[in-house]
DNA sequence: CATTGTATACGACTTGTTTCGTATCAAAAA
DNA sequence: TTTTTGATACGAAACAAGTCGTATACAATG
């Protein structure tokens, strides 16, 4: 029963982006930000950060009237989570083809590639 | 209505992955491949092809009896997709970041980091 | 004290996905 | 020709995600 395989939805996803960004953040905090680039109503974010809540994905401090949530998930097991499965089933196992893709469509600075090209060398002296 | 925004479910998605390694399939052919690691009932991979269908995502020759289905959605494209996706909600927009996780913890051969390599200078040259 | 504003709780609706039972059809086997 | 086998079609149930209306609580303000 361990956090290991929940699995945040598209919606949850986006309030995590925002909890992680942030630490800890009220709903308002957390659906002001959405409300940017989504329009949802103010009750429906909170019933997801309940859910998200009940499910243990969160972490909520009621001390005052306005709840504080803050994310049990961390960001780091969940891109690994969802790293792993996209390799299993869009890349057919390999990781370098992933890579391959991500290099070759999003761009990335010179500085970003200098680092890359240093873990490479890392790994190939193992 | 481009195929472009076609996002396939999980369960789609391993339907395609049949489908794009073979080129082509019968219903019974992807049934008896996903059986090997989930169970469902024939009448359910049917159906869930019958609706692919019905969406644009696989073509049916049904020239004979027994249907053959091939892919609409191109692997390159969707994996496009899902990475775009991912790098915006999980890796804050930057791909390095994607590639720094998936060469950390999933081991690539020696040949495909040469050829990373060699696709990193080639990047760094522009 | 009454009103207003801002919270949470909760139930219910809508939409989409997955599942499967049953009907039907056609070709091959008996 | 009758039966059996293997295929598609289709409807409906079960489940899950996302949405929102409304009830209720409480504190700040008038």
């Amino acid at each position: 029963m361990s956090l290991k395989q929940l699995k945040p939805t598209e919606s949850e996803l986006e309030i995590l982006r925002v909890l992680w960004e942030r630490g800890e953040a009220t709903v308002r905090d957390v659906h002001e930000e959405l409300s940017k680039t989504k329009d949802a109503g103010y009750t429906t974010t909170l019933k997801l950060m309940q859910i998200m809540h009940e499910k243990g994905m969160v972490k909520r401090d009621e001390s005052s009237k306005t709840h504080k949530y803050a994310p049990l998930l961390s960001r780091e097991k969940t891109q690994k989570q969802f790293v792993g499965k996209m390799i299993d089933t869009l890349f057919q196992g390999s990781s370098s083809q992933l890579v391959m893709q991500a290099l070759g469509n999003h761009k990335a600075s010179k500085e970003e590639l200098d680092e890359i090209q240093k873990l490479i060398d890392n790994l190939k002296q193992q």
